[in-house]
DNA sequence: TTTAATATCCCCCTTTTATGGTATTGATAC
DNA sequence: GTATCAATACCATAAAAGGGGGATATTAAA
């Protein structure tokens, strides 16, 4: 059985040479190729497509949107964004959106077909510059323990956190009501907050447990 | 001027093995080789690798902590994760720790030259399932508005989530404290929660603001 | 036109939190 | 040996939040 290719891109040459490009090989289907995106919805309805190759800078409905209009129904095809773009904004809105793999235009010629038996596979191909901000997000992040909470401590926000009230926190933690306390008054001090709330918000946002 | 690489595994076989492929290539240079990460920190300072070849599960010392502890103080050199491990917890850990690239044992006869190369030049090689778990965590599920929450009602939701209390919530919108108490206790209904705190961690952890 | 949903406001009363203290113990540091 | 810190615990008072009720106006749907 072929795999379904459905491609959206408003350069007909840069269309074409990819539907070209494409059916040198047998075991790939081109079910459909399009230059603006309006018909997202309707073509991936009628043509069932394994994978979608789709641009993102389209004249109407952008790319961007139309993903996110095809993953309002339907979550299994395998969607390709194909761009010129490797700007933060771009990628992560695509990636959110529902895409699963992102390649440069730049790489296209020579890493398209391996691209989709890639993202056939359960993989996520992209272009290594793309890859490189998708990690490099997860490095901003570091659980600095700033605030210099004690072990203790981390665990008592940690539950509070939770939802978790004081009665429940100290049961948990088979220590009296009032120690509780005296351990959220610290936290209080040390997070520089005054209630509840801004303590599990800044808990969650800033990952402090 | 070669490429130093520094390659941290305790199984001797491999690592040799490694050692082996690796200098094949003249542009690479091994400055060291170890079968634990104790003396990650110094062998960093001493060697001052390009790349480092990070196994995770190691004696003593494991692979994340030691990514962790290089990361301290050196940012530059490029650190390609070796393991067997494809769970998220690994793998999170691991990328979160400071390291650039994550190859499968599985797959490192054939792509760790090219993920070396990759690295070097700012990408961030990954094995294809490891891509496809780091892509699924940016997939963020439309917010599903499963508790039928009200637009006015997800603003206060939000509000309250950003830690502010009744009274400013009132304020700031323009309504009486009254009001948002009622739609508190609405807001309480629907998502079965009895306390702000489980409200906050509720609607924080399943992103409904 | 009636119904349902939404947004607004008020009352009473109870429970939970917040803020200010004080105090004891064990461990660590100097 | 004494200062410091973390963890424990208690008291009193005030503020905030939770739970029950009832009420009105607007809008949209049946």
């Amino acid at each position: 059985m072929p795999v379904k290719i459905l491609i959206f891109e408003d350069n007909t040459n840069l269309r074409e040479g990819l539907c070209q490009l494409l059916m040198l090989r047998e075991e790939f289907q081109i079910v459909g190729n399009f230059g603006e995106a309006r018909q997202a919805r309707e073509s991936v309805i009628n043509c069932r497509p394994d994978v979608i190759l789709m641009d993102i800078d389209m004249p109407g409905i952008n790319g961007v949107e139309a993903v996110r209009q095809i993953r309002e129904y339907d979550l299994t095809s395998q969607i390709i964004m194909l761009t010129v773009f490797d700007d933060n904004n771009h990628v992560f809105d695509a990636l959110m959106a529902g895409a699963n793999g992102y390649l440069l235009k730049r790489n296209v010629s020579d890493r398209l077909v391996l691209a989709i038996q890639e993202v056939l596979e359960g993989g996520a191909p992209m272009s290594p510059s793309i890859a490189r901000l998708v990690i490099d997000q997860l490095h901003v992040q570091k659980p600095t323990n700033q605030y210099m909470l004690s072990e203790r401590e981390k665990e008592i926000l940690r539950s509070l956190s939770k939802g978790n009230s004081f009665k429940l926190i100290a049961a948990d933690l088979g220590i009296s009501f009032e120690t509780v306390r005296t351990h959220i008054k610290r936290i209080y001090d040390k997070l520089h907050v005054h209630s509840q709330g801004e303590a599990i918000s800044k808990a969650l946002h800033e990952k402090l447990v």
